[in-house]
DNA sequence: TTGTTCCAGCTTTTT
DNA sequence: GCTGGAACAA
């Protein structure tokens, strides 16, 4: 193996990085800069240079499209399979640890993972056993306290006694839902994090053993982690100054959800030999794009300081577009991207930015309208499907038949006569004599205290259950979920639904049994665990196939906080208003107005060569007519990197302003109505409409032999006849 | 058990 | 202004 070809490719900040030797290391890595190159190549230098064994190292990351993104880079470019290698996200590896020494975490060897989902109807059930009023206690609430406490690290038997009657309602709360978990075996993403630092913190065997073993720890996106996380990592590394970090401060998104960019100051008070490295070369953007986000960022106070340079060109200027609205916005955003798919840019070089989720609409109404095809990121996730989740807690149930969550979600699902009622009643005798509800079901038969009619419906269920268990025993996974699926009634359920939207589910659940298909159980896997159960672990921490992945060329729509870590050639960021961006739950708190600052220069850098920058001079929000001021970020972008598409005066009259304007932009253009024009690929072709001015210029020609096209100037070499 | 009506709420989101 | 969930009636 030649070492050229790890470190060739590197500039010198990455090289340093790369080849250092072992110690804890900060790599300070502004967008665009190379931060995954160095990872990878970090991780290889280790393997084929300094002999570590892919056995030694741990990489860490937060999603689990970046670990699989890591992990297919390393391969290819030691073209060896990097199987042994430990690379996960965090939930990942802990899941992984827990596994492997449930005793030793006090955990059941058959413990579950609940989602959020799973998580907030526990908390639901729990606030109902417990007789509170979810007016007084919304659910939702309860469970942002509960994780906000596991991310810190603290237990319900920490916090201090005392404080008023709410405080003291609460720790009963979070307490019952601890003991709840515990007793039926339920962990929680926070859980999950917690438990595998009270693992390594309370087992000095299990500590040494991975501290032994773990001659390298990698981390990736470091600004993103939260209290525990950095607090395992820590013990992992404990007095091997062996953590290489690798993070931006001035993408730190997550504050609001228990991340701490202090973790990088940190890091530097608790290694002191440590090394910090800036990558500040960016091979994405422009310079102008990078200008202006260096500008908007400087306003930030705190930061590390990290000024991103660039060799390529200028480029074109930033767009700014004023909207009339909402709807005009949206209008113009897609003419633009309509504009430059003709041009020959793929739809998927087009993005569209946006604060939240709700603001996608307008843009999917107007593409639609267009019949350009779009994909919408986000939203909710193929395995967070009630339909998918209804046909997993039958397969958990046959596994587990005292998995009461996965019994509570599908006793009457579909409907078979078993009502609150005698649900009721065996959740009393489930608690009053602590068994699961699959034995309380048990015995309320045998107590043949209910209705006939209700009592069959109950036994029914359980010799579904039973039968099932039997029928499926021999049968390959997908077999297995197929079989359910069908006899559950899952399907009949769906069929008999609303047309179109029972249609989907069944879609979905046929989809299901595609991804058991294709499911590759690891037998070997170092979890110990069998084939459903790692198929059950997988869906609750993968995302899994997100809707439908089509891989037709769209042009991609998000929030800014799923861009991250992306690029696209255009970026369209949109709804630049006080209020909406900055939201404005942010305006008045200077640590939350600074992230929305950061996600500001986030969803800047993402653009390659051409960024537009839009607002609307009024928006229709909850119903209601605003009129938003122009976000402050657009006034901290230095004029000369500007260019208004439109200009403000005209709001009043927006027709014959925009008419007065094309008039004026004709007068300026080197080209003319009429003109004939040869394109390269088009061939030859009339100006039928020209528009714009400068990098925006663009005009429609009638060609003789493609029709009718609107192309980009900038783009578009034409040659005049 | 199902359908209707009413009412609150409404950033960002991965695991 | 719309959506999802809960409460209620039939």
């Amino acid at each position: 193996m030649d070492v050229t070809t790890i470190i060739n490719s590197l500039n010198d900040a990455q090289r340093q990085a790369v080849t250092a030797p072992s110690q804890a290391m900060l790599v300070l890595a502004g967008a665009g800069s190379g931060k995954t190159r160095v990872l990878v190549h970090r991780i290889a230098w280790q393997i084929k240079v300094e002999g570590v064994s892919p056995h030694s190292i741990l990489a860490v990351t937060f999603t689990n499209k970046a670990a699989k993104e890591m992990r297919a880079r390393i391969e290819d470019l030691l073209s060896i399979s990097a199987h042994n290698l430990w690379i996960g996200t965090f939930h990942g590896i802990a899941h992984r640890l827990l596994r492997r020494h449930a005793q030793q975490a006090r955990l059941p060897e058959t413990f579950q993972v609940m989602d959020s989902s799973d998580q907030l109807r526990v908390i639901k059930r729990l606030l109902n056993t417990l007789n509170i009023d979810e007016k007084q206690w919304p659910p939702k609430e309860v469970q942002w306290y509960i994780n906000a406490q596991k991310d810190e690290g603290i237990r319900a038997k920490h916090c201090v006694e005392a404080g008023d009657t709410h405080e003291r309602q609460r720790l009963i709360i979070y307490k019952a839902y601890e003991e709840l978990c515990d007793r039926s075996g339920l962990v929680d993403f926070a859980e999950l994090l917690l438990r595998a630092h009270e693992l390594l913190r309370d087992n000095a065997d299990v500590l040494e053993f991975y501290q032994k073993r773990f001659k390298q720890v990698h981390v990736d996106e470091f600004q993103d982690t939260n209290t525990i996380q950095y607090a395992w990592l820590r013990l992992l590394t404990d007095g091997n100054d062996n953590l290489f970090v690798v993070g931006d401060d001035d993408q730190s998104i997550y504050g609001w959800r228990g991340a701490k960019i202090e973790n990088i100051y940190s890091f530097q008070q608790h290694y002191p030999n440590h090394q910090v490295i800036k990558l500040e070369q960016n091979y994405r953007s422009t310079c102008t794009i990078l200008k202006a986000s260096n500008k908007v960022i400087t306003n930030n106070s705190g930061r590390m300081g990290k000024e991103l340079w660039t060799d390529a060109g200028d480029g074109d200027l930033i767009s700014l577009y004023a909207a009339f609205n909402e709807q005009d916005e949206a209008y113009f955003v897609v003419d633009r991207i309509r504009a430059s798919i003709n041009e020959g840019c793929l739809r998927s070089d087009n993005a569209i930015l946006y604060r939240s989720n709700a603001q996608s609409r307008q843009f999917e109404e107007k593409l639609m309208a267009t019949g350009t095809p779009y994909i919408v990121y986000g939203g909710l996730r193929f395995f967070d499907r009630a339909e998918i989740k209804n046909a997993l807690a039958y397969l958990r149930l046959i596994a587990n038949r005292d998995d009461d969550a996965s019994f509570e979600r599908v006793i009457n699902t579909p409907t078979r006569g078993i009502g609150a009622k005698a649900l009721d009643e065996m959740r009393n005798i489930a608690r009053d004599q602590s068994v699961s509800l699959w034995a309380a079901a048990i015995l309320l038969i045998n107590q043949r205290s209910m209705s006939a009619r209700a009592t069959n419906a109950l036994i029914g269920f359980l010799e579904l259950i039973k039968s099932l268990s039997k029928e499926v025993e021999e049968l390959s996974l997908d077999e297995k979920v197929k079989c359910i699926v069908h006899k559950s009634g899952l399907i009949a359920l769906y069929q008999n639904e609303k047309m179109d939207k029972g249609e989907e589910k069944i879609e979905n659940l046929e989809e299901l049994v595609n991804a058991a298909k294709l499911f590759e159980f690891d037998k070997d896997n170092e979890e110990k665990l069998g084939e459903v159960d790692m198929f059950l672990s997988y869906a609750a921490l993968e995302a899994g196939v997100s809707q439908s992945e089509d891989s037709e060329d769209c042009v991609q729509l998000m929030t800014l906080h799923s861009a991250k870590g992306l690029e696209f050639k255009q970026v369209f960021l949109v709804g630049l208003e006080e209020g909406l961006f900055p939201s404005q739950q942010s305006v008045d708190d200077t640590g939350r107005l600074e992230e929305e600052r950061r996600l500001c220069y986030v969803g800047m850098t993402r653009a390659m060569q051409l960024l537009y920058l839009t607002y609307a001079e009024s928006r229709r929000l909850y119903g209601r007519e605003t009129y938003p001021r122009p976000s402050r970020f657009l006034r901290e972008i230095p004029a000369e990197l500007l260019q208004e598409v439109r200009m403000r005066a005209t709001v009043s009259r927006p027709v014959s302003a925009v008419q007065a304007k094309s008039a004026m932009f004709q007068a300026q253009s080197q080209y003319k109505l009429g003109q004939r024009v040869h394109h390269a690929k088009f061939g030859e072709g009339v100006i039928l409409q020209i528009e714009g001015e400068g990098a925006q210029e663009r005009v429609e020609i009638n060609f003789k032999q493609v029709g009718v096209k609107w192309l980009m100037l900038a783009y578009a070499k034409l040659d005049v006849l």
